[in-house]
DNA sequence: GTGAAAGCGCTAACAC
DNA sequence: GTGTTAGCGCTTTCAC
């Protein structure tokens, strides 16, 4: 392995030369730098990013953790995180946290003991108090898809109210009257948000939403259909079904389907979240975009430059909004 | 930052103690080694892992590359190696190779750079020459689903030939008897293998594949509907359909359906991969189930293995078999 | 059993 | 402009 005390002997200029022709920094003649630059492509020299990182107490690692990279979502939240890595040309660690805040916890801890300059960090199972702990000793974490007050300038989340608000104005305004609505058992965040934002606009036009059109299952396809089935069961009328995910959504329509009814002529679907999935049902889902890439890409962004030694400090959230995506599951009725 | 210094210091022994008990190697006394450990644990003493890399010349970080990970295949790959690397304590760096060889090369150095122990790559674009090379200069090296005979031992791979034999024995066991295949522009490795899979069982059972009933397009599901328009716009008639994988199964069908055309009942659909979107269309798409993810951990302890100074040469090389996975999209005619 | 000490490859003062 | 040198936190040989 080549180092760079074997350039620099070859080049006959010392270890500091090097290291600053490396890093363009200081001051190097031009012939010397030149001379260098030449010996480094010649012996295919690459730095030792671990010796580096030791020495200058930096290192050029970005870590993500997220539940599982396997689902959809959060192989685009890594793809976002990955991009904004290498335009910054630092290396991505990544660590599933599995679900729970045990492993969750560790797979941080695994981050921070490679000495990573940032994290980006989707939390669903910790609770505030440690995410605010952990903020305070990590400079460069970021939460991605939570928000929490006492540490608003490092949550970079969407606002699930307004999406879900947006999906119901539009429903309505095709002409839609009779509301149902599948969400997750677990309802908390996310859900929850997204139900009081059906419910508000429901409201402002005069429409209750019942208790009784409201089915709470798990948020996979699967969750979907069973919650259809329990809606139907029940002898629940509606022409419009508001799904907290395109999950949920799909096996919604598998579940419609299956009970002879049509969408969009006899029910209208909308999902939440835009995931690649929603074109390979037919009727093709119509669905709330949740710009989870870009945020991700920004996340990683913000997260290198709050952990900057000379990062100020800002009162200012970061908040995405998720748009409308028209495709063929809701009827227009209008 | 608490360092094996401070740890050192404050239980009164020397640094090199203080690393044989966190390593359990080498001779401590019990009463010593406990009263370490507690002060470890009080201290909240966590190694840094830039430090042993470069001390012990050795990492503990495995590397994953993969053209993007926000694909649901290559999600599952970068799962398994994940699990891989989390069951051998290990951390997983990832490098997207954006599917073109001189990016892959540069996403294989930044991995080198970080001393990673071991390597995943799935390349599709470098050629062997250069993967031959690669695979000299880095022992760790391993690649997936990709099969050079000269390191043969270095590649966890599937079996393309056989598992589109086994699609195609089913259609033909369930009473099919005109076939047309969806495939992709690309004709190279796998595609072709596909392809050759496909032949073979029908010529072995008396029946020739037209060439004019196979139609190449894009590998994604535009790509399916595109083909499968191509292939009715011919006037090809057929009553079981290949597909090269998922994606462009699902498209196959919704061109199908378009066309007023029922699957399964006038066109069986047979997918390859696999992927989770395949019960996100009706009919439920059969398909051969392509154990990426156990694979990935296959490749993930071969690579940690291979990168041990003591490996052992071997000519044996890695090939998996996929499987077929029956759902509603073939109907038996039988 | 335990400790001293020599690096690993690099960065960043500081000196010239 | 360029070189010297003191570490960064750890592993590992070698003494005792």
């Amino acid at each position: 392995m080549t180092t760079i005390n074997d350039v620099a002997k070859v080049s006959g200029v010392s270890i500091a030369t090097v290291s600053r022709v490396i890093h363009n920094k200081g001051k190097v003649g031009d012939a010397c730098r030149a001379r260098v630059k030449k010996i480094i492509e010649e012996l295919g020299y690459r730095p030792n990013n671990n010796a580096s990182s030791l020495a200058g107490n930096t290192s050029n690692t970005i870590g993500v953790v997220t539940p599982s990279i396997s689902m959809s979502f959060f192989g685009s939240l890594a793809s976002g995180v990955e991009k904004g890595a290498r335009e910054n040309n630092l290396k991505l660690l990544m660590a599933n946290s599995l679900y729970e805040t045990e492993s969750e916890l560790r797979a941080i801890d695994s981050l921070r003991d490679n000495n990573c300059k940032a994290i980006i960090l989707h939390s669903e199972y910790s609770d505030e108090k440690i995410l605010i702990k952990l903020a305070g000793e990590i400079p460069g974490l970021v939460l991605i898809n939570r928000f929490i007050p006492e540490i608003a300038n490092r949550c970079v989340w969407l606002d699930n109210t307004s999406g879900s608000q947006i999906a119901t104005k539009y429903l309505l305004d095709s002409g839609h009257k009779n509301f149902a609505v599948i969400t997750s058992i677990y309802q908390n965040r996310d859900p929850s948000h997204r139900v009081d934002g059906i419910k508000s606009t429901l409201d402002k036009n005069g429409i209750k939403l019942l208790e009784n059109n409201i089915e709470e299952a798990s948020s996979n396809m699967d969750g979907g259909e069973q919650a259809v089935k329990a809606l139907l069961a029940k002898g629940c009328k509606f022409d419009a079904l508001l799904a907290y995910n395109d999950l949920m959504a799909i096996g919604a329509i598998h579940a419609l389907f299956d009970a002879g009814l049509r969408v969009p002529e006899d029910v209208s679907v909308i999902g939440f979240d835009d995931l690649s999935i929603g074109i390979a049902c037919r009727p093709r889902l119509t669905t709330m975009h949740y710009p989870i890439e870009e945020m991700a890409i920004y996340a990683t962004n913000l997260a290198i430059k709050l952990s900057e030694p000379d990062a100020i400090p800002s009162k200012q959230t970061h908040l995405f909004i998720a748009d409308l995506v028209i495709r063929d599951s809701v009827k227009d009725k209008s």
